[in-house]
DNA sequence: ACTAAACTATATTTC
DNA sequence: ATAGTTTAGT
């Protein structure tokens, strides 16, 4: 017999172990940061299945992210196989894997299983819907704009539109709820906008992601049969980040639960950072209200952080009045204080970032450090400043992969082939390569299709049909009809890869991309490549083509992020859930963090403060928080004064020192060495962008592999690449005139090493090259400046 | 009528 | 810095 699954509960402190095996009836724990919530949540999936001999699939996990439900499925996995090993052997079920998913990623499943119902109150609807990402949401709303004679000018930004639809939605009001109630012409556009965007996403049996809740939760009390096989279907559900719910994820956990009511929330209100998404911190306040058998267990034993992270941390957070309370304690030493540096402007504080980082790599080789900052712009400088470092990092979020455009073409491509009521996608590729059909023609057609309530696709039939258009404008729609068809006939038929490479010839892309002939148009095919090689992989692994567009739209920017990486960068936001033995936060400044448009309300500030709670307790072992005195906003402007947050006084100045003070000996040597970076790094100065993410690519399609409810297949980290050289750039001394790096060569430069010439601008003193450093992209230099050996 | 090149306004956070 | 928009050119 092998070790009992009792003998690792051993291993659990009291409440976690109650926490495990308190199996039926709600329960809520309260999880402070670093309490070993996953743990438990992973002993308690092993404890249901191996000692209750309930089946996996009978129990369903929600997480936050798919990177999270990954490893939870694989860590609960690695327990029965060490705990349980017989019963693995055992089990009739292969697939010995729980229901381990996102929101979203589940409603999807359920609905393109047990959908149809839907049909009956939302007309039109089918299985095969379309998922509309923010991306397609943004092309609906700036239709409805031209639609209606809207300007963003004298009405509501796009985006914020959008915001206030959502929250309509959510709020279960229905456009004409809001034309009743609409005082303000504002609110009367907004009821027409509305109105229009709900019609447009039903023409187009396309559902947003508030729809893939608010739709899963509708089905679910309307069709009760549908209802009551998923209440059998499943005995336990358990929901992780309970904090960040909103609403209908709330509603979907009641009718889940409805006839067992075995409804397990974990989370921490002190780590609500998503109510501007529509997240009510009051799901978990009222948890005990809602049930009123409910068990609360908390966790207050931190294993994470050094006492004085703690301390400091919850000294933060303490100033929050909407908070159950709880006290972390942990057994840690002390530790070292938390640095505060003050930077004189924000290059400075991006280079001291990258100083630091550089040395505590070099003497810790083996440690992990996040970066984290509130707004996705603050990367920037940091990311120059650690390329001039030498040091290799990780960007989750900003610009990934997803967002590349000629990616985002062949996922429009295939929707559109897949769903030809996909106006969206129809209105991305419908001239793209340009093809003559220019914004005159599709803004007729997008009249004809709103006047015969059809999707673009059908006004586009009709239009050639009736010869509606000038003959030029027919021609180039009757190519673009025809080609469409063979498309769409060729994503049935051929397998997943071919169909893309299919699209890529018959659309012209790939001869649109290879006559450009410019690094730009290399890297995308280059991407596009990439794109094929991991449709190959998908359709190995029996995906079809409406698989992997749903994944295309449910993988996050947090799940394509590499943890075998030393050096991570990201928002708040997205650290969420996450260690690292050293942590920086970047950018503490009033305005910035806690951000201006927090100032509107105490509730707001409440919600910066914990975000910066999550920050800080982050960080394992080092916490380190930077401030600049002065901060360029948007391109060239001059610097603008700022304030440190208020944050930084909230922490108890015993727990902090500052660094970078002149009186400390190591740091003179700073402020030299930053000189010299500065002066290398403006010899150096390269334009153009960074356009390689070849690497990014991969992973975010390795993380695909992970079905919702199979066995999970080997996923192989993205290579890190081999360690960074330890160097600093050197200032650049003049150097003899050389002879010109011609296209193809290959060239060592001081800091990206060695790479290959792929194009050459200009003559003579002013001429500039582009080269390919394997692993840090295409750089555009200028010749003479920068400093290249040839080989 | 469409495309490419100049111009200008701009940046919370994201499933 | 860059995405989106206007304008001039084919």
């Amino acid at each position: 017999m092998a070790v009992s699954l009792m003998d690792f509960l051993k291993g659990l402190n009291a409440p976690q172990r109650e926490a495990v095996v308190h199996t039926e009836g709600p329960l809520l724990i309260l999880a402070g940061a670093g309490s070993g919530k996953t743990r438990v949540i992973t002993h308690r999936i092993a404890y249901i299945i191996t000692e209750l001999r309930v089946p996996p699939s009978a129990i369903l996990a929600v997480t936050f992210t798919n990177k999270a439900a990954g490893e939870m499925r694989e860590r609960v996995h690695a327990l029965l196989a060490e705990a349980a090993p017989n019963w693995l052997e055992n089990s009739a079920n292969p697939n010995a894997a729980p229901n381990v998913a996102t929101f979203h990623s589940f409603c999807v499943r359920l609905l393109r299983r047990d959908g149809d119902p839907l049909a009956q109150i939302r007309p039109g609807f089918t299985r095969r819907f379309t998922i509309y990402d923010d991306d397609d949401q943004l092309t609906v709303i700036k239709s409805g704009y031209r639609a209606l004679g809207f300007d963003e000018k004298d009405f509501l930004q796009y985006r914020a539109a959008l915001s206030r639809i959502s929250h309509a939605k959510n709020r279960k009001q229905s456009p004409e709820d809001l034309f009743r109630d609409a005082t303000t012409l504002e609110s009367e556009r907004l009821a027409a906008l509305y109105q229009f965007y709900e019609g447009a996403l039903r023409s187009a049996n396309a559902l947003d992601f508030d729809d893939l809740l608010l739709e899963t939760v509708r089905l679910l009390r309307h069709d009760t049969a549908t209802r009551d096989a998923w209440n059998r279907r499943l005995s336990y559900v358990l929901i992780d980040e309970y904090q960040d719910t909103n609403r209908s994820q709330y509603e979907l956990m009641r009718l889940l639960s409805e006839s067992h009511q075995n409804v397990c929330v974990v989370g921490d209100e002190d780590q609500s950072i998503y109510s501007w998404r529509g997240a009510d911190i009051k799901n978990i306040l009222d948890f005990e209200r809602d049930f009123p058998n409910a068990k609360i267990i908390r966790l207050e034993q931190n294993y994470r952080s050094t006492q004085n992270i703690l301390s400091a941390a919850g000294a933060v957070v303490e100033n929050n009045k909407a908070r159950i309370g709880k006290k972390l304690w942990t057994e840690s030493a002390a530790g070292e204080r938390i640095g505060l540096y003050t930077a004189p402007d924000g290059e400075n504080e991006a280079l001291f970032i990258a100083h630091h980082i550089d040395r505590l790599l070099s003497s810790h080789p083996q440690d992990h450090v996040a970066v984290l900052y509130r707004t996705n712009f603050q990367s920037r400088q940091i990311e120059e400043a650690l390329r001039r470092y030498g040091r290799k990092y990780n960007i989750v979020g900003g610009f990934s992969f997803y967002q590349r455009a000629e990616i985002r073409d062949m996922i429009a491509y295939l929707k559109l082939a897949v769903s030809q009521a996909d106006s969206a996608s129809l209105q991305r590729v419908i001239n793209t390569p340009a093809r003559g059909i220019g914004r005159a023609t599709v803004e007729q057609i997008e009249t004809l299709a709103r006047e015969r309530n059809l999707s673009m696709w059908g006004a586009l039939e009709d239009a050639i049909e009736e010869q509606k258009l000038a003959a030029r404008a027919h021609a180039a729609l009757v190519s673009f009809r025809d080609m469409m068809r063979k498309i769409a006939e060729a994503a049935g038929t051929l397998p997943l890869p071919e169909a893309i490479r299919f699209i890529l010839e018959k659309t012209g892309y790939r001869d649109m991309l290879l006559q450009e002939k410019t690094p730009e148009s290399e890297t995308r095919l280059e991407n596009l490549d990439e794109l094929i090689s991991a449709a190959a992989e998908a359709a190995e692994r029996g995906e079809t083509i409406a698989d992997f567009l749903d994944h295309a739209a449910l993988v996050a920017e947090a799940d394509a992020y590499d943890q075998t990486a030393p050096v991570t960068l990201m928002t708040l936001h997205n650290a969420k859930g996450l260690e690292f033995p050293a942590v920086f936060i970047a950018g503490m400044e009033q305005g910035l963090f806690p951000h201006s448009r927090s100032a509107v309300s105490p509730e707001a500030l409440e919600e910066e403060r914990r975000l910066c709670y999550v920050g800080m307790t982050r960080a394992r072992k080092r916490l380190i928080l930077t401030w600049a005195k002065y901060r360029r906003r948007f391109g060239g402007r001059e610097p603008e004064r700022s304030m440190p947050s208020c944050f930084l006084s909230e922490i108890p100045p015993q727990l902090m020192v500052e660094i970078g003070k002149r009186e400390q000996p190591a740091e003179l040597e700073l402020f030299l060495e930053r000189h010299e970076v500065q002066q290398a790094a403006k010899r150096n100065m390269f334009t153009g962008k960074t356009v390689n993410s070849l690497e990014n690519i991969h992973q975010f399609f390795g993380e695909r592999g992970k079905s919702f409810n199979g066995p999970k297949p080997p996923v192989e980290s993205a290579p890190v690449r081999p360690a960074a050289q330890p160097s600093m750039p050197r200032p650049a001394a003049p150097r003899p005139p050389q002879r010109a790096a011609r296209t193809g060569m290959t060239v060592d430069h001081p800091k990206y090493g060695r790479g290959t010439v792929v194009r050459r601008e200009g003559e003579g003193e002013d001429a500039k090259i582009t080269v390919n450093f394997p692993g840090y992209g295409l750089k555009k230099l200028v010749e003479k400046y920068a400093g290249l050996k040839r080989d």
